[in-house]
DNA sequence: CACCCGTGGCC
DNA sequence: TGGCCAAGGGT
């Protein structure tokens, strides 16, 4: 095994020095806040995720108060934040957190696990953000710092492998508490310096023991990452939908609903049946659609 | 494993 | 301008 260069040390005083201020880091953080955090920054950036956040806490301080306010309050104050199931496993979640856990979010990143909507990177970031477990935390600014700073490709392989686990349970600390700042400190270091697109290289910690610098940069080789399309999408049309339900008070009527998806049948009527059956959607009585209740 | 699931900002 | 990207999870 050969030997690797410390990435820890600078690593952390880096963090030290530039670690922003979130809210769901500050000392008087709860189980619960970390979990909605780590839930709405799933695939969102931080930026949005703040307010809404904010208002969440507000509302809902604690699981049974999410569990009690229901799944069509959750949506609506879910705003655009995208992804809007995200909302519903939350209630899901809370509602196992409240029946099950006395209302308190579990310590340990297995427990969390079996929880809706959590799957092993959010299980393991709330054990150690909010617990103060040493767990490894690997989301896609992780892949992306270690790749880099220890393979040498300026980005990571599409999928997360056995390989990049493996690398990443090595370079953790031993030490607990230094593995949680590792975790935070490396997410936030791809965050904010070792970024997809024009990294700032000048800024970085780990500048002169960076495999991929060592390599003179060079530019992504691999496959070309599909992007995702997104005009003409079921996505695109269920989210017109469930926009418009978030506006109103009360219902929409068929007609309006398929309308309010701005696509073509037989599309909308797909898209309206398949929000019914993720649950994002209900009918009442007379036929009309509403967000569940 | 491949694909589906929202949204908006940025280079 | 538009492809690319953002603290993924479920199926």
């Amino acid at each position: 095994m050969p030997e690797r260069p410390d990435l820890t040390g600078p690593l952390l005083a880096w963090f030290d020095a530039h670690a922003r201020d979130l809210p769901w880091r500050a000392a008087d953080r709860t189980g619960w806040g970390v979990l909605v955090s780590e839930v709405m920054l799933q695939q969102t950036p931080v930026a949005r995720v703040l307010p809404v956040w904010q208002e969440w806490m507000r509302r809902w301080p604690r699981p049974s108060d999410l569990a009690a306010a229901g799944p069509g309050e959750a949506v609506r104050a879910w705003g655009r934040l995208g992804y809007p199931r995200r909302a519903l496993r939350l209630v899901a979640a809370a509602e196992v957190i409240r029946d099950e856990h006395g209302d308190e979010v579990p310590a340990d990143a297995e427990t969390l696990r079996a929880l809706p909507g959590i799957g092993e990177y959010t299980a393991a970031a709330v054990a150690a953000f909010a617990f103060g477990r040493r767990e490894v935390v690997v989301d896609t600014n992780v892949r992306r710092v270690e790749a880099r700073a220890v393979s040498g490709p300026a980005l990571p392989a599409p999928s997360y492998s056995a390989a990049e686990r493996r690398l990443a349970t090595e370079l953790l600390p031993a030490d607990r508490e230094r593995s949680v700042r590792w975790n935070a400190a490396t997410m936030e270091l791809g965050a904010l310096v070792c970024t997809a697109r024009a990294p700032r290289c000048g800024e970085c910690p780990l500048q002169d023991r960076c495999a991929w610098v060592a390599a003179g940069s060079p530019p992504h080789d691999g496959p070309p990452r599909r992007g995702q399309r997104w005009e003409g999408t079921d996505r695109q049309a269920r989210g017109r939908i469930v926009q418009a339900l978030r506006e109103t008070d009360g219902t929409l009527t068929r007609e309006q609903a398929l309308a309010a998806s701005g696509a073509p049948e037989p599309q909308a009527e797909r898209c309206l049946l398949g929000l019914l059956t993720d649950g994002l959607v209900e009918q009442d009585e007379a036929g009309g659609f509403t967000l569940p209740q």
